[in-house]
Formats: C-alpha cells, sequence, structure tokens
DNA sequence: CAAAATCTTTGTCCCAGCGCAAACTCCGGC
DNA sequence: GCCGGAGTTTGCGCTGGGACAAAGATTTTG
C-alpha cells in the first residue's frame, strides 16, 4: 500500500487525485477542481466503519487509498463479508439505487484515504457531470456480478474450492508482486477469509497449513503470499 | 395467474397496462401510448429462455404477466436460481448496469407474457421519460440487497432454515390466498426450491414431507400451499 | 519486559445433509 | 385406458467440515 501523511490533514488536495478515476475522467481541469472543493478528505485507521448499515446516508464517498470491505451483520452478531473494494472506486452511493440508508456496513481492510460529499450533491453529480452517471452504474453492474458469482460459487463449490476463488481473487484485484510470488497488499486473518467464503476460521486455517506444506502459499500473521497462482486455480476448479 | 389469450397476437395494447407500473408511473397517457406503439408484445410458454447468459443485450423486457427465474448455469452444468421476478418489473436491463450482454439467463417460471424494446431506445426512456430512470435504479436496488440477503442467508442458515425461508419469499412475494392457507402461486418442483437453496430436491422433498407431517404445508405436485406460515417463520429463524 | 490481547494451529468428535439407489405417483398423450 | 416421462418419496451409508477445546505464536500495551 502507498504511504499517506497520516492523520493530519491533507494538503490542498490536487486535480491529479480524480482525474485518471473512471467516474471523473471525462471531466475538465475545472470541474474537477469544483469537485475537491466541495470534497472532504479523511483518513481511517485499519477495522474501523466508514458507514453502518441502516443509517441515514448523508454522504457519498470515494475511496482514495486503501481496501474497504463491504459487511453485514447477522440477527446473530456473525459478520458476512459480500464485497471487498478497493481504491478508486465509489462507496456507499445508496442515493445510486434509490435508498436513502446504507444497505451495509463498510469496514476498512487497510488504513484508508476516503474522499466524501454530502448526499445532496448526489444529484448535480448526475446531471452535471459526464460519464459520472454511467460509470457509477457499471460500478453498480459490477458489483452485481460480483454477488452473483458468489451466490453461484457458494451454491456448487467445495470450502476448498471457495478458499481458493478467495485468494485468487483478492490477488487479481490487490495484489502486489513480490519476492516469491504474488502478495495479498493488506492484512488478512483466517477470520477475514472465513467471512469472505462462509466458512470457519479453523478450516480456512487447516487448508492454509495443507496448502503451504504443498508450497501453494506461504503465509504469516495476517499475510498470505501466493507461489503458485496456477495450482490454486486448479483446485478451484474442483 | 390470469388466463392470457395465448400465441396469437394480443388486441391492440391498451395503455392501462403500463400506467400503473413504477417505471412508467409518471408518465402522461400520449407518452405511453409512445412507449406502448414501439413494443413488441409476446406470450412465453413456462420453463423457456427469454434470453441467454451472454448474449448481446439485443433487448429490455417488461414482465407484464407470470413470473420469471433469473439463472446461472455453472460449468458444470448444474443451474442455481439468484432470483424471481414478479409480473410488473423490469428485466434484461443490461443498459443500466452498463453491460452490453445480459448477465444470466431468464427463463418462464409459469407462462408469461412480456413486453419488449430494442435496446437502442434505452438512452430515450431514460432520458425524456420522467421517473423512468429513477424507478429503474430503485429496482436494481432492490435485486442487490436480494442477492445481498442470499448470501448472507446461504452463509449462516442450515438448509432447512433457507428452504423455510425461500417458500416464505415466494409465499410473500406470490402468494395466493386459498382455501386453507396461502398457495405459491406458480408451478415449483422440489429442484426449483432446491436450486433457490443451494441443496439437493432430495433434502428438499424430505423437509416438506416433514412439514407435511407437521401441519405446516401442504403439497402436491409443483404446487405448495402454506397452512402455517407462523411456525415457518419461527423454523427459519433457527 | 512482562502481561494481555490477538491470531494461528492442531486434535478429536460428530452429525447435517449429500450421493446413490430404488420404488412410487401423478399426469398427459396416443 | 395404457404407457412413458416427469416429479416425488424414502432408505442407507458416508464424509466434509463444523463445534469444541487447548496450546502456541506473535504483536501490542502498560
Amino acid at each position: 500500500m502507498n504511504e499517506l501523511p497520516s492523520r493530519k490533514t491533507l494538503p490542498r488536495l490536487d486535480e491529479s487525485l480524480l482525474k485518471h478515476l473512471p467516474p471523473f475522467s471525462r471531466l475538465e481541469r475545472r470541474e474537477i477542481r469544483a469537485i475537491l472543493d466541495q470534497a472532504t478528505s479523511r483518513r481511517y485507521d485499519v477495522g474501523v466503519a466508514i458507514f453502518d448499515e441502516g443509517a441515514v446516508a448523508e454522504r457519498f464517498f470515494m475511496l482514495l487509498d486503501g481496501y474497504v470491505r463491504v459487511v453485514r451483520i447477522t440477527p446473530t452478531g456473525e459478520q458476512v463479508t459480500a464485497l471487498h473494494i478497493p481504491a478508486g472506486q465509489l462507496l456507499g452511493i445508496a442515493k445510486a439505487i434509490g435508498k436513502d440508508t446504507y444497505p451495509a456496513t463498510a469496514m476498512t481492510a487497510t488504513d484508508s484515504v476516503v474522499l466524501s460529499w454530502p448526499t445532496r450533491l448526489w444529484g448535480r453529480f448526475v446531471s452535471e457531470y459526464d460519464g459520472f452517471s454511467t460509470e457509477t452504474y457499471k460500478t453498480v453492474g459490477k458489483r452485481l456480478g460480483e454477488l452473483n458469482n458468489r451466490i453461484v460459487e457458494m451454491a456448487t463449490l467445495q470450502v476448498e474450492q471457495r478458499v481458493a476463488n478467495a485468494v485468487l481473487r483478492l490477488i487479481n484485484q490487490t495484489g502486489r508482486k513480490v519476492e516469491d510470488g504474488i502478495e495479498i497488499d493488506f492484512p488478512i486473518t483466517r477470520q477475514d477469509l472465513s467471512e469472505l467464503t462462509a466458512t470457519t476460521l479453523h478450516t480456512v486455517s487447516r487448508l492454509l497449513s495443507g496448502w503451504e506444506k504443498q508450497g501453494l502459499v506461504q503465509s504469516k500473521r495476517k499475510r498470505i503470499t501466493v507461489l503458485d497462482p496456477h495450482a490454486l486455480v486448479v483446485l478451484s476448479q474442483g
């Protein structure tokens, strides 16, 4: 993950922050300037909630750096992770789907930097900024597709395959090349993985141990490095 | 389900068909007339595909009567049902989420009647018709929410609870009061239910038999009647 | 640097529910 | 009214992986 100035207010926001991000990429410098001037920037430590399921959606967000887990909490207190959102995507866009409250909780999976705007600006963004709404709906579509895939996965695959898939997805989205393989770019516990794959941390632990013995992965506390992605792909296919 | 003229062309489409459906409800008679004049109406027998996953999205649809299952087929040929869509909703709206192909297959769960328009009209509908896009995105949001719920459900509930939930959802969406309870308003097999709940038809059969012995439901071939919804709710809570 | 908290590993037990197999029932068609 | 196919029921054996338990390892805190 990139190094970022922590805690203290960021220096005046630079246009280049947004220029290359799809929802804004068609805009002119002047427009981006206006958007930035209305934004609030904030840094969150790992493991805190950016917003909570059910809360009134007072703001919408752009994740500038870090990763966010979208989780839902069941009546019995279990957490289920629905999605991982990488930097560069909008989140908390309840308005885009006609809701006034957030449909899930967003927790930082790493220290993260986020811009946000009051929801009342949503309508203006949609109507005034070329490409904003199109790109937004592409994001929504992508997430729909991912949820759909996870349902199919959970319905048809065994735990080992699901975990393999989850790890592969994570290294695709967030992988970083390291000396001897590809490492998941943020700290992730067995528990986290189990919440992503609908199993228990014990089972995940056993699987990772097994894979490590076979030389497919290497893992320390909160870190997973994939040494042999291809073998994992094979595993994930059943 | 209503009786409908089969196969042959329907009589001239009446404005009242659309007037009360959310995406069109804010429109004036004249606008609805124009929309109808551009629509193709078609009746589908039960069990056929309206469109297939991956196909180029040449048209989008409004389900006027019947029920549609949104299914995905895995590499190994298993079917997983992601959603049930009741009459009155749009479907095949790939354009709304920035896609050019359909993200899943839509199969009729009953004989159904569907209007459709060429995708190239999508842009015009969105820009010209007041409320159309808002309502459409609400639909998308609703589906996102449902998928989300199903993930949570599959991640945390036992099979019996999932099946109970599925049955309850179906009677909520599509239930019809009959003499001694509420019946699911379309033919549904054990197999269908198992595809909705990620289990096997055998397990579903056993569960239904059990429930029937306890007097909670009554079922014949392709028909399920819930006699004691409350008891099912209790079951579904674990 | 000791103590506490967090994360991980591993062992043992056990059962929900799947796979397989076979029989039964209902329905539509000829 | 009989036949064939689709849908359903039920029995039985097996196993993936969850539950519970406990100990180790690593990091954080005071």
